[in-house]
RNA sequence: GCGACCGUAGUCCAGUGGUUAGGACGGAUGCUUCCCAAGCCUCUGACCCGGGUUCGAAUCCCGGCGGUCGCACCA
């Protein structure tokens, strides 16, 4: 065994230990489904912490949350109903999958809108076989990634579990650009579950059907893709893969976005953003890496776009994705509900703009229309000048057409003052997959000690489920009462304690190491009288240094350590 | 979804038709002034589920569920 991580030992401890157990083992387990023990609880809730403390704290942003299960209108506005979905239809003789709707396609005019029904009718009625053993084909089957359900009483109204919290930022765009008050930028977070309905989940942890998402959405202006803090990162390194090659660079933020690697200077500044995150974390910095999408591979939804990748045992491993959405979602959301969803870019002095205008005749057109005639006038004046054709305007109110000759309108030339501009904000995404990250953490600190014999788990102090062992040196004598009474000073909801008085203290050191507790207090003699009296020792896991502290500094002493004071400058 | 292999205490392994399923580690308890998994006592705890064959099944057969790996699928 050797420094990395033996993913079957790490896996052991984390069941054994309370990180994680695979969900339902009582009734025999379910794939890809995990639930989080009270350690892992713990560690995971360190995680969102800090996420918080770098997205809410440091950006300002703000967090909502929203519904796990959505009517089916979002996903169709999102394209995850049609990216989603496909039929499948297996070979009955060599078992092979194919996508049903791709068999038809030399044959058949819209495959994509075809029924299962259809589609099964088309293979016989064209003699469509497989194409690997021209075996025949089995039944049409729709396939679809997420989980389906139905809202309410009875069938009318098909909801799905969200494959991505993102979609609850969009639909409430509104709502949180008025609590905004209507500026950009404007950051919103969100965590929660998402649900993905995988054919056939791996890799432990890595593909989960039901995972935690710590997510991002950023609107900001499509024409100013600049950040304030932008300085401040600009000469920050990171470890990049474009897409132009395989090779790796290694470039400043800066360099990254002057030699067009990033995209632009806000997307640049969230994947400095997030290697700050990851680092603060503990992902280790040689087992981290940005790899920008190919073309081919970008979601339907992205415009660019970056994945954190870490180096585990199953190999590279995308645990965040940082990208740039343009205006796909709010353009889709607006488009399909009716609604604007555009942000009112105000300049900063107003314009004198002179243009080409169609300008309505209502002298002419009120007795040659009467009570039609406002309604003609008003999509008369939403028409532009290249829409007159041979002098003529052809308008459609409520299905009718109405040919209109020159005299009802004039083309002239206006102007205006404008004061701004309509604009669909573009959205930067940070998406963190926060099982993978909590996955890489351990395996990223996990630590087989050949001198002690067992493993360890470097976890930082801050994401560290239990921050310090207190232990009696035996439990009597009055050792464990000084030590029970320091434990209760120390342990609290953010700096968890755990008491031990049993087996040898070298044992319970051990315990402590394997959970990945960055220190212990222990009560010995010279706690209770002699020089020392009043003093316990406390030890570093790294290092296994100890020192003596005062029993009644305890707490402090702990908090301040988890806030970043050095061991040695105690 | 297909194929191969696999399924025994919390963990790792033994048992391959026949008494009460055995060990190690772990966990609990007690003793020893016990600072790095020390020693000793005692205790705890398992044959994935269902059916079949058999006088008798953890063991053989069938089915299911689950796992690992490969293929396929997927971010």
């Amino acid at each position: 065994m050797n420094k990395e991580a033996d993913g079957n030992e790490l896996m052991a401890i984390c069941k054994r230990r309370g990180f994680i157990w695979p969900s339902f083992e009582l009734y025999g387990g379910v794939a890809g489904m995990f639930d989080y023990g009270p350690l892992g609880c713990t560690m995971k809730n360190n995680i969102l912490e800090v996420w918080r403390d770098i997205y809410k704290g440091r950006e300002g942003f703000v967090e909502i949350d929203s519904e796990t299960v959505n009517p089916a209108e979002v996903f169709k506005a999102s394209g995850h109903v049609d990216e989603f979905s496909d039929y499948m239809t297996y070979c009955t003789q060599c078992q092979l999958p194919f996508r049903a709707d791709h068999l038809v396609k030399n044959f058949c005019e819209n495959p994509d809108t075809m029924s299962p029904a259809e589609l099964e009718g088309a293979f016989s009625e064209f003699g469509i076989k497989c194409p690997e053993c021209g075996g025949d084909l089995g039944k049409v089957e729709e396939f679809n990634l997420m989980f389906k359900t139905t809202i309410g009483p009875g069938s009318a109204r098909v909801g799905y579990l969200r494959p991505e919290t993102a979609q609850g930022i969009f639909v409430n765009f509104q709502n949180l650009y008025r609590y905004n008050r209507e500026k950009l930028p404007l950051g919103v977070i969100q965590t929660g579950r998402g649900y993905r309905n995988e054919i056939s989940p791996r890799q432990g942890m890595i593909r989960m059907r039901e995972f935690n998402m710590m997510e991002v959405e950023l609107f900001v202006d499509p024409h100013d893709k600049g950040w304030s803090r932008f300085p401040e990162v600009e000469d920050e390194e990171l470890v990049l893969v474009p897409n132009t090659g395989t090779d790796t660079v290694v470039k400043t933020v800066g360099q990254a976005v002057e030699e067009g690697i990033i995209a632009n200077r806000v997307l640049a500044y969230f994947v400095c953003t997030t290697k700050q995150l990851l680092l603060r974390l503990g992902i280790d910095a040689d087992r981290l890496r940005f790899r920008q999408h190919l073309k081919d591979e970008m979601a339907h939804y992205a415009a660019d776009c970056w994945d954190a990748e870490v180096l585990l045992s199953y190999g590279w491993t995308e645990i965040t994705g940082i990208a740039d959405r343009g205006c796909w979602d709010l353009s889709r959301h607006s488009q399909f509900s009716g609604s604007d969803l555009s942000h009112f870019d105000r300049f900063d002095e107003p314009k004198e703009m002179t243009f080409m205008k169609v300008q309505a005749n209502h002298r002419m057109l009120g007795p040659a229309f009467k009570g039609k005639a406002k309604d003609i006038a008003a999509a008369l004046e939403a028409k532009t000048p290249e829409d007159v054709r041979d002098g003529k305007i052809v308008l459609n109110i409520s299905g009718e057409d109405i040919v209109l000759t020159s005299e009802y309108f004039e083309v002239k030339e206006v102007t205006e003052k404008v004061t701004g501009e309509r604009v669909v904000p573009h959205v930067i995404e940070p998406s963190h997959g926060l099982d993978r990250i909590f996955y890489s953490l351990l395996e990223h600190s996990y630590f087989y000690d050949e001198k002690r014999e067992y493993s360890v788990l470097r976890l930082r102090p801050e994401v560290a489920p239990i921050k310090v062992g207190v232990f009696p040196l035996m439990e009597k004598d009055g050792l464990d009462v000084l030590a029970k009474e320091i434990y209760d000073k120390v342990h609290s909801t953010m700096t968890e304690a755990y008491y031990d008085g049993s087996g040898t203290i070298g044992k319970r050191y051990a315990r402590m190491d394997e959970i990945g507790t960055p220190w212990c207090i222990t009560v010995d003699y010279e706690s209770l009288e002699g020089p020392d009296k009043g003093t316990v020792t406390i030890r570093e896991r790294d290092t296994g240094d100890q020192k003596r502290i005062p029993a009644d500094k305890a707490a402090e002493t702990v908090r301040n350590l988890v806030g970043g004071l050095g061991f040695s400058d105690l």
